[in-house]
DNA sequence: ATAGCGACCGACCGGTCGGTCGTTAAACCG
DNA sequence: CGGTTTAACGACCGACCGGTCGGTCGCTAT
């Protein structure tokens, strides 16, 4: 029927098996994502999938990295463009929350879906989710830091204390929106984070380190 | 080999079954819970086991209503003889906080774990998780309007706010404790709740409405 | 022209899943 | 004591799981 793939396109294929895998995943979760109904939403056949692959375990791991991609093209790169320090992070968390309500995965953020479903299972899955974890509060701490040297937040921040409360708003507006699909929920997230992040008072002119 | 069960016994036959999936689900969700790992552990048959509830879906419920049954003494319960108002809510938060620190289930809260299971897949269980949480956002509002009506909190105080930024902290801490297991968490979220829920300043003697 | 490579297929494997069925035997009731 | 109830058993079912294997076909380099 349709024409057997060039080398080139074998790539094609790859990204393609990863793309559905991601979107998959994040309704039925990296476990409910099984190769038989994968090869069979992609007209191709479960020993063509898993030759790209070599175990599902793989092909999670692939699609955890391609949804990391995504995460940093719809929150990090709409940010990169603000100032550095607290503009930037005010970017990152409105684009943060935009990705939550646009639902760019439509089982809510991938990541957390994943760490609940892979916690006390240990594994290469779940080391790969802690290091993504740990990367991205790396960033958020960086920006936190530079704020407060800035003099965007005040001297006694705790960066890490403030990235710790700036994710609880971020999970618990996953959570509302995915059990209730309640829109109020993110209001609230944006209240939130203008309370933990206050934008500056005076306008932008208040560069004196 | 072993004695039948009495007939008065059955039941409690039907309490182990039901304890030891709450054990079992909160570690590896409700869906890793199987039935013939389950009648293994507990040394019976499948069909034995399943006799009591007549589907997985029957016991999935009957754990979760155990387990709402196990949140409501480690979180309530204590906090229970405190005044109502606020004192009563930082009771209720400081038992939250202990009830994750403690890790009473194993795996982490379970209805938390359990909502990112089942979002996006609908049925019985997502809708009993749904009333679970809600009655139980009630009891926190209905908590909070208490306190901003007996002044303790200023009374542009928005309710669901508060508690849409304390579930993120619980949730922020769960999240923490079982990706990472790192102890500063619980710091953290004692801080946070601090924040949202400043203790009367000058003791416990300001009651003039 | 042809040899080799690699993407892909379809049949199949052992194993596990939730669930059913007929039977056994102990506990209850008259 | 006899009859009914019922918790529990063990064998079994169909579906589906992740994964393997032999083979086919198109592309490309020789």
């Amino acid at each position: 029927m349709s024409p057997r793939n060039s080398l080139a396109e074998a790539r094609r294929t790859r990204e393609r098996i990863v793309q559905r895998s991601v979107d998959v995943a994040s309704v039925e979760g990296l476990s409910g994502l099984t190769l038989g109904r994968l090869a069979g939403d992609l007209g191709m056949s479960k020993s063509g999938l898993l030759g790209h692959f070599g175990s599902k375990e793989a092909l999670q791991l692939a699609a955890l990295r391609q949804g990391a991609v995504i995460f940093d093209r719809e929150v990090w790169r709409p940010a990169a463009g603000a100032a550095p320090g607290l503009p930037r992070l005010r970017a990152v968390c409105a684009a943060w929350i935009s990705y939550l309500e646009r639902g760019v995965f439509p089982g809510g953020c991938l990541f957390v879906s994943s760490t609940f479903e892979f916690d006390g299972r240990g594994g290469p899955v779940l080391a790969l989710l802690r290091r993504q974890f740990r990367a991205w509060a790396g960033r958020l701490t960086g920006e936190l830091r530079s704020a407060v040297a800035r003099g965007e937040l005040p001297p006694e921040t705790d960066p890490e204390q403030l990235v710790f409360e700036l994710y609880g708003v971020m999970m618990s507006l996953n959570h509302t929106l995915q059990l209730s699909a309640d829109p109020a929920a993110v209001t609230r997230a944006e209240r939130a984070v203008d309370r933990l992040l206050p934008q500056p008072a005076g306008g932008p002119s208040e560069k004196l380190a």
